[in-house]
DNA sequence: GACATTAATTAACCTTTGTTAATTCAGGCC
DNA sequence: GGCCTGAATTAACAAAGGTTAATTAATGTC
């Protein structure tokens, strides 16, 4: 279900043995999903909890003026939840969108959980989760009292070099902060000086 | 070691039985800072679970300029961790001051967590304390990507009216992601506008 | 390939913010 | 009270971002 390296990399990283980790596998399914599809949608209650084994995933908010506002966009390896229904209990506010062919492990959030509870061995993975996360969100917050624009741009870049080759720019301008518009002056901006960016082209 | 009001929300809300609640506050000490004084600082790695009986703590990061820019702020009735440390296992790069006279309740990080891990009846609990600071980096986010400053003062002042007369405004900007002068300028609007909004003096 | 559609860029203009510095205000202290 | 210190405000200017609209580029479709 998962390559060998990273079913490796997570027994370590879990403490947990083989067999206690496939049985955290079995309870989840693959999903595939392709360009655009939507995989839960604005008012949804489904409580899933996904893994991404590749793939980009944006959520998104659509706004009264009816733009949308990119709130988080997720990628490989990374795991995401419609968090309005599963930490708080209420319909999603946020749509989430496949932004390439992606390929999820989805499990039922209460049911993953509630297995979790069930054997202290696994207090860790269940840590991780939310940890995660909270760090990257810790991030974000971070990154927006710390950093201008643009250098939130760069950072971006640093992080995920080949963001720009997949996803539009207006996606991750909105996800910065700041309009297209702006994010392209930007861009410019960098292009005429002697930093080094990633290249849009796919 | 808590009012009434408190123990029997917290009974209700974690699904506990007094005794349990009563385990887990046997963990806990308080802990009296004055104005100004530092609880955790920047390079500490003392990892503690901190909840609020009263009071405010700023969490701030002093940038290579010598500039402090505050993170967040926690308040009555609200946890907090130094993050880093807890969840990172690294040192503080951040500081957490009192803003007044304030009242902790504090344990060790993971002492309290592998207490709660020993029972299955404390895994709500447990939970708890990660999403509730989820959460609330998820809604700083939301607040970065769909709001501008002035907006951003404005939920700020809806969340806790009191918070301009309990903490200066240069901490406050640092917050919203702008300088002390430019909130002095978006006060400015306020008043000459005709939107309702908190007065300063205390 | 021609056409339609959408994204990205550019331009023009206005508003807001950042920066630096001067001024005013408020609180603490002798 | 008068003085000191730091916070907040104000001013002046430069830099950046928002908005709207026009233009160009890229992508998909027939």
């Amino acid at each position: 279900m998962l390559e060998e390296n990273k079913v490796n990399h997570y027994l370590d990283f879990f403490d947990l043995a083989p067999e206690e980790l496939m049985s955290l596998f079995s309870l989840a399914k693959e999903r595939v999903l392709k360009e655009g599809d939507v995989y839960v949608k604005e008012g949804s209650t489904t409580g899933k909890l996904a893994y991404i084994k590749s793939g980009l995933i944006r959520c998104f908010l659509l706004k009264e003026n009816g733009e949308e506002t990119t709130v988080l966009l997720r990628w490989e390896d990374q795991f995401f939840t419609a968090y309005d229904t599963v930490l708080f209990n209420q319909a999603s506010r946020f749509t989430y969108q496949a932004m390439e062919h992606t390929v999820l492990l989805e499990a039922d959030y209460q049911v993953f959980m509630d297995f979790l509870n069930k054997n202290s061995k696994f207090s860790k993975a269940k840590d991780y989760f939310l940890i995660s996360m909270l760090a990257e969100m810790m991030e974000r917050v971070e990154s927006f009292v710390l950093l201008n624009p643009e250098e939130r741009y760069l950072r971006l870049l640093k992080d995920k070099p080949n963001i720009v080759q997949r996803c539009p720019d207006k996606y991750i301008a909105t996800l910065l902060g700041i309009t297209p518009v702006s994010l392209s002056r930007i861009r410019k901006r960098l292009a005429n000086s002697s930093v080094a960016v990633p290249q849009k082209m796919k």
